[in-house]
DNA sequence: GGCTTACCTTTCGG
DNA sequence: ACCGAAAGGTAAG
């Protein structure tokens, strides 16, 4: 058995509440264009030189830099508890290792990403051949509601329009957080403002389409099965069990399972098989069929031919295939 | 089990 | 500028 190893400093710039925080770790452990734009959460955005997003109901601005990455947190300070203030107070330290714990979680840092590149590289050509431009592509660890509400609305759509739809969601019942450089930023929803009455209706009025009743019922169902104790039930499965446990939900079938599985509940061999998995593994599987949709049988064919090929955290390496298929398209950057 | 069709709307490409 | 096609699919028959 291997033991990773991954260095992590952590110092403030400056004594002040406006600081930068530093998390350093080995080069191409990690790049953030790749892994923030790469079509796994659709709430990251690049402004200049750094990235904006919403996790955990913070706001996160983070850069990249030659060791690592750089940044900072804003929460909203209404739901603080008071306890938590004081504790502030005494040691503001404190919340700074929180901070660093929540982005190592979030970029799942534990995972040594090189070592893998490695192995995949020997295992398979094409992977060789796009990896050192798309190196550091991480699998983010989302928070699992939005992951399920954001994935729902990617049924046969783009990846611009989703992302507006998400930050809808976001805009129209989440808690806001704070306002920065003009914009002003939100929580995801918890299931309680999804699951209330006239949703349906105000997303339909808004441009979701079909999605409306899709994301209307699935709040109903969590909401029926438990809410948050549902989820949590959910994180303690293993891969088969969530997958079909989340494949109960009114819009969400194999491949949007499969990205929930993969994205935010760790299971790393879990292949969401799309438009774009399905013509890449048309290069590699010979007596391919013709068919034109993917049937089950060849959905579970594909995603066992990529977890052959790249053993216990194929869903990982298939990411990074994936990323660069995408690229290929809109090389206007 | 596999195949077809409808589904909403926006964005993209010719 | 206009218009058809595609967009990280799913559910129903």
């Amino acid at each position: 058995m291997i033991r990773y190893y991954l260095k992590y400093r952590c110092f403030k710039m400056s004594s002040n509440s406006d600081k930068w925080l530093r998390l350093c770790f080995e080069p191409k452990e990690l790049q953030l264009k790749g892994t923030l734009n790469g079509g796994q959460s659709f709430r990251w955005k690049q402004i200049d030189s750094e990235w904006i997003g919403v996790f955990n109901s913070k706001l996160w601005r983070i850069k990249q830099y030659e060791h690592g990455i750089e940044f900072k947190v804003y929460t909203s300070n209404d739901d603080e508890p008071l306890v938590k203030k004081q504790k502030i107070i005494e040691s503001s330290c404190s919340t700074d290792i929180e901070s660093i714990k929540e982005l190592r979680d979030y970029f799942q840092l534990d995972f040594n990403l090189r070592e893998h590149y490695t192995q995949w590289c020997k295992a398979d050509e094409l992977f060789n051949s796009v990896a050192n431009d798309f190196y550091g592509i991480r699998m983010l660890k989302q928070e699992v509601l939005e992951n399920i509400f954001s994935f729902i609305c990617s049924s046969n759509n783009h990846i611009s329009r989703i992302s507006s739809m998400v930050e809808k969601l976001a805009i129209f019942y989440g808690k806001e957080i704070c306002s920065y450089n003009g914009s002003t930023y939100y929580a995801f929803p918890t299931i309680e403002a999804l699951n209330q009455d006239g949703v349906e209706t105000k997303l339909r009025d808004n441009g979701f389409g079909y999605r409306a009743k899709y994301i209307a019922n699935t709040a109903k169902i969590i909401a029926e099965k438990g809410g948050n104790k549902w989820i949590t039930a959910l994180q303690a499965m293993p891969y088969k069990e969530a997958k079909s446990e989340l494949m109960t939900l009114t819009g969400v079938g194999a491949k949007v399972a499969d990205c929930i599985c993969l994205m935010s509940l760790a299971h790393t061999s879990a292949i969401p098989v799309d438009t774009h998995v399905y013509q890449i593994a048309r290069h590699y599987i010979s007596d391919m069929p013709k068919q034109k949709t993917v049937t089950d049988k060849l959905y579970q064919r594909i995603g066992d031919h990529f977890r052959k090929l790249y053993g216990p955290s194929a869903g990982w390496a298939q990411t990074v295939l994936f990323c660069a298929d995408l690229k290929k398209f809109q090389a206007r950057d």
